[in-house]
RNA sequence: CGGGAUGUAGCGCAGCCCGGUAGCGCGCUUCGUUCGGGACGAAGAAGUCGCCGGUUCAAAUCCGGCCAUCCCGACCA
């Protein structure tokens, strides 16, 4: 592609929209473009990297087997209805209503599709394993798009649905996708981390997603180095040192005036935090519950609201305190009998002599065991995991880091084929519901995790494998009349050998072509300046390195395709 | 939805407090010079000042309402 031809409409300065790199740069780069909060168009530089991550997709998945489809994104009312998820999937399901009132929402996902197709069509066991996958314009209404591309109401993803006789055929489909799927990130040449997952809104049992590092990923993943990884939501973790060598002291109660909090009664008492233990009283869908949890942890509101299974999850007001719970704000403790249930979280479990409320103004306890003083309805795992915490599988202490979440899978198990009553009909003619799977890779944050992961002050720097073009050829001098033939010569020899070439042929200044093609960040540049031409040599810079070597007229494209093949070569390396 | 801000030429911004009919930089068009890290000169095109209403002889500017966009918090590929 000549430059002078393409529509590549770079900018010089920041946008004032954008805040993380990705979303800078492919704006300033020319590739991407809003047209309302978190609805963007894509323009010529993106598509080409979107096709080049939905051909790997496409490769790896039909590889295992996997058939593509394309499924509608308008899906009417009563298809979510089924599932029972137009009630439970709540404002992020974009709805619309057409001219005769019919309900509609715009698809965030499709697994009432998928099994609905499963359902009428695939009803035999000789038809199980299947998995079909389709990419597709997703809807989600979400609440604050932000970054760009990374979280937008509109974006393209990759839907793929397993269906299997039985739990240990979706093991095999789950374990094909998890290989898939670390091939496909490998292959786009980004450092990718799988980890245990919360299985969220769309239910079932197991779920990893994958993670690229970058530290303006919004996930929090915890891993220790024998392996273990989850995010900071979903970590668990081995337990915190105990006290339970304390003898147990008698219970006091104390004046802490107008001490409300863990740091004012902590310092007050001169304990530490975390000898003091926080009892916060939550608004759950079923009535109110207290949580209890060292004075110098947080709770894991993930963990809780699914332990405590519901939706809606709050904190009780100063008046819903004192009118329910009997006590007051800021000095709410768990000695005595209660009227509502208490979970603590399970690291007080071995807890000595602990300071907590005494559910009256002014006053805490103290020396409280929570065994010998408190009636706690379950011990339960409900601490936010933060780095240091010791690993539940080796007790090492684990490290953080941050990451985009670019994929997800999961075992759904015959939720939706039971709430759908989809079935296959098993050897034995029995009505069997699927076991399915569903498989999902976000292809459009996937491109804004690579400029993440890949970029320097002064732009992009693509992988090859998903970079738009794989060289830039830079005429310097386009006045020139041999330079500019021998510049085309060159695009030339370099199409007839199928390599991938952006040609800038513009009339500009060389300092205004370098700085474009240190932002578009296509990996290889091949450029003629008047200098070198007389010597018969080009430059050829690697944008990565900003290495620069010279090379002979004669050798330019047998050099460049060794270029080419270095990238690759580094890329495949890391694919299992 | 709560808190904070912004809306003026394609992009980035000033002007608003103190009302008098719009300006700067980049980009764009033409010509000339320049030509290895976002050049220079000259000439030019381009804006219903987010929308609706009010106050006023007069509103980008003051007042009211609405809309949109961005940032911080709770959700997610």
């Amino acid at each position: 592609m000549r430059f002078s031809q393409a529509f590549i409409p770079t900018l010089k300065e920041k946008p004032a929209e954008a805040e993380i790199p990705s979303h800078t740069l492919m704006i300033r780069s020319g590739m991407l473009r809003k047209l309302g909060s978190g609805i963007y168009s894509y323009l010529p530089l993106a598509k080409k990297v979107i096709n080049y991550i939905e051909t790997i997709v496409r490769e790896e998945l039909d590889d295992k087997g996997c058939q593509e489809i394309l499924m509608p994104v308008l899906h009417p009312r009563e298809l979510w209805e089924m599932s029972g998820r137009w009630a439970v999937y709540g404002p992020e399901l974009m709805r619309l209503t057409d001219r005769h009132d019919r309900e509609f929402a715009l698809g965030p996902t499709h697994e009432e599709v998928i099994t609905l197709i499963a359902k009428y069509d695939i009803k035999s066991y000789k038809k199980l394993p299947i998995n079909l996958y389709q990419i597709q314009t997703k809807f989600r209404d979400e609440i604050r798009p932000r970054f760009g591309v990374m979280r937008s109401r509109e974006f393209i993803m990759k839907d793929a649905y397993s269906f299997d006789k039985d739990k240990a055929g979706l093991q095999k489909s789950y374990d094909d996708m998890y290989d898939a799927y670390s091939r496909i990130f490998a292959r786009c040449g980004l450092k990718s981390v799988a980890v245990e997952a919360d299985v969220g809104a769309i239910g079932g049992s197991s779920s990893h997603e994958f993670m690229v590092l970058a530290e303006t990923g919004e996930s929090e993943v915890l891993h220790c180095e024998c392996g273990y990884a989850a995010t900071s939501e979903n970590a668990k973790i081995a337990p915190f040192d105990d006290h339970s060598s304390e003898d147990m002291k008698e219970l006091a109660k104390i004046h802490t005036p107008d001490r409300k909090s863990v740091e004012e009664v902590s310092a007050y008492l001169g304990v530490l935090p975390e000898k003091l233990i926080k009892t916060i009283v939550y608004k759950a869908d079923d009535g109110f519950v207290a949580i209890l949890i060292r004075g110098d942890r947080e709770i894991n509101n993930v963990k809780l609201a699914n332990f405590l299974q519901c939706l809606n999850l709050e904190f009780a007001t100063e008046q819903e305190i004192e009118n329910i719970v009997k006590s007051v704000a800021g000095f709410v403790g768990p000695v005595g009998k209660k009227k509502i249930k208490i979970y603590a979280d399970e690291n007080l479990k071995s807890a000595k002599n602990m300071v907590t409320g005494a559910d009256e103004l002014d006053y805490h306890y103290k020396n409280v065991n929570l065994e010998r003083d408190a009636h706690i309805d379950k011990w339960v795992d409900l601490v936010q995991a933060v780095e240091g915490d010791l690993c539940p599988k080796c007790g090492k202490p684990m490290t953080s880091f941050r990451g985009i979440e670019v994929g997800q899978i999961f075992q759904l198990g015959d939720k939706y084929s039971t709430s759908m009553e989809a079935t296959y009909d098993a050897e034995d003619g029995t009505a069997i519901p699927y076991q399915m799977g569903c498989y999902g890779i976000g292809i459009t944050r996937t491109m804004a995790a690579a400029i993440e992961q890949f970029h320097d002050k002064d732009g992009i720097i693509w992988p090859i494998s998903i970079s738009p073009y794989e060289v830039e050829l830079i005429n310097l001098s386009p006045a020139e009349e041999d330079i500019t033939s021998f510049c085309d010569n060159v695009y030339e020899m370099l199409q007839d050998v199928f390599i991938d070439v952006l040609y800038d042929d513009r009339d500009e200044k060389a300092g205004f072509k370098f700085k474009d093609a240190d932002l578009i960040g296509i990996p290889i540049h091949i450029i003629v300046g008047k200098k070198n031409f007389e010597n018969e040599m080009v430059e050829i810079k690697i944008r990565k390195t900003g290495e620069k070597i010279t090379c002979a007229f004669d050798d330019i494209v047998e050099k460049v395709e060794q270029l080419i093949d270095d990238l690759y070569e580094e890329i495949d390396k890391n694919v299992e």
